[in-house]
DNA sequence: CGGTGTGAAAACTTTCACAGCA
DNA sequence: TGCTGTGAAAGTTTTCACACCG
């Protein structure tokens, strides 16, 4: 399940291997730096960019090193350089083909969200299997039926599912046929795909659980007088 | 940023400080489980659990531990039994109350989530604070103003956000002063928030973005005859 | 001077392997 | 016997603190 490639051969260079930890908070810092250069500044110091990222300078300035030095010292970073840096690294200078696959709300949401192309993503086909959906437009999209995704194969590297639980495991199962190479499953359930196909997993009910969980913390006990119960 | 808080008192039982992490997966345990318990299976190993999970037994085995001794050596874990203490243990007995912040496509869809009531969480109500949108329904819920939000303070534990990137940071403001108690941000934007109030991401375009480096690995070399680069 | 880059230490997480119990 | 619960080992991530350089 979701086990670390180890290759890791972009353009010919093998890079360190860079553990997922740190590639999960690029996007994050590519975001925070885009917004930083947005405003007119030139440069930023590992502080300001951690700040606004919700991280430690440290983790920052650690995360940063490994994709070869950036930063300048006694300055800082410069942000035009600095988002260059990253989006290459993050494969994003040659857009990536997207998908999604689920056209009700959710799904027609998702397709809806502006930032797409101004963060190297390209939306290039939303499917479904309601013949009721099929045809429909959904932005500049026409939705396809499911069944013509091998066809697509060539043109699609990632799929969002947005399909209820049930159907999810055989979409995901035809989006693996057709050779994509991720997939953000916002279905709740566990997809099991081979090693070749990365899965994400998104599921606003075990958020909100968790965040339940934090909650209840520290609020007044319902029941006091009890207590700790040790083995 | 995320601090984690370290009281752990819950109904007036002290715990052991669980780790984030442990936390995070113990949801995906809860509908596994339950998923296994509706088969009207009634018990379930560690391998078994955990490979439904997309997690090792051993780390299963780990977190269940410190919820207390809940299986049964030899035999495995009681599915009914193990679905209540993981529901009290996330405080999901008491349903959670939510709300959501954007009733524009995403809330819409996110509103509609089925599994909610199922799954411990109980939608208390929708905010906008686009006129238009404010009165219309969704689903059994009329859509109020976000100025209104204060009156429902004592109807609201968590969350979900929901709204364009610019309006989040006001609309988060607005849901702290509430003294909601976590908040989690579909909006792209990293937001702060009090040490009492928990934050959590869930951004498209960084989910994807992670995944598109991933799809870039392993690919055929777009400049091959370089060789190895080792420090 | 000021802020990056980085070893070394500390903290945390996962895996291993087996003792112990139903 | 079979599978959980758990210490101890291995591995990973974060923090610290400071050398180094523009």
């Amino acid at each position: 399940m979701g086990e670390i490639l180890s290759a890791n051969r972009i353009e010919g260079v093998v890079r360190k291997d860079v553990p997922e930890r740190v590639i999960s908070r690029l996007p994050i810092y590519l975001q925070t730096v885009e917004t930083i250069a947005a405003t007119g500044q030139d440069t930023v110091s590992s502080e300001d960019l951690a700040a606004r990222s919700g991280v430690s300078p440290s983790i920052l300035r650690k995360d940063l090193s490994q994709l070869g030095r950036s930063g300048t010292r006694g300055v800082g970073y410069s942000c035009p350089e600095l988002a260059a840096t990253l989006r290459t690294f993050l494969g994003l200078d040659r857009d990536r083909r997207v998908a999604i696959i689920g056209a009700g709300r959710l799904g027609s949401a998702l397709a809806d969200y502006a930032g797409f192309r101004r963060r190297g993503l390209r939306l290039t086909a939303v499917f479904d299997i309601d013949e009721e959906k099929i045809g429909t437009s959904i932005g500049a999209l026409t939705v396809s039926s499911l069944d013509d995704l091998p066809a697509w194969s060539e043109d699609i590297d990632l799929v969002v599912m947005a399909v209820p639980a049930a159907a999810a495991p055989a979409a995901a199962q035809k989006a693996v046929e057709a050779g994509v190479r991720g997939i953000l499953n916002f279905s709740p359930t566990v997809l099991d795909a081979p090693d070749t196909v990365r899965v994400h997993q998104v599921d606003l009910a075990s958020e909100l659980q968790v965040l339940a969980y934090y909650s209840a913390l520290d609020t007044a006990p319902l029941n006091p007088g009890f207590e700790e119960h040790r083995n």
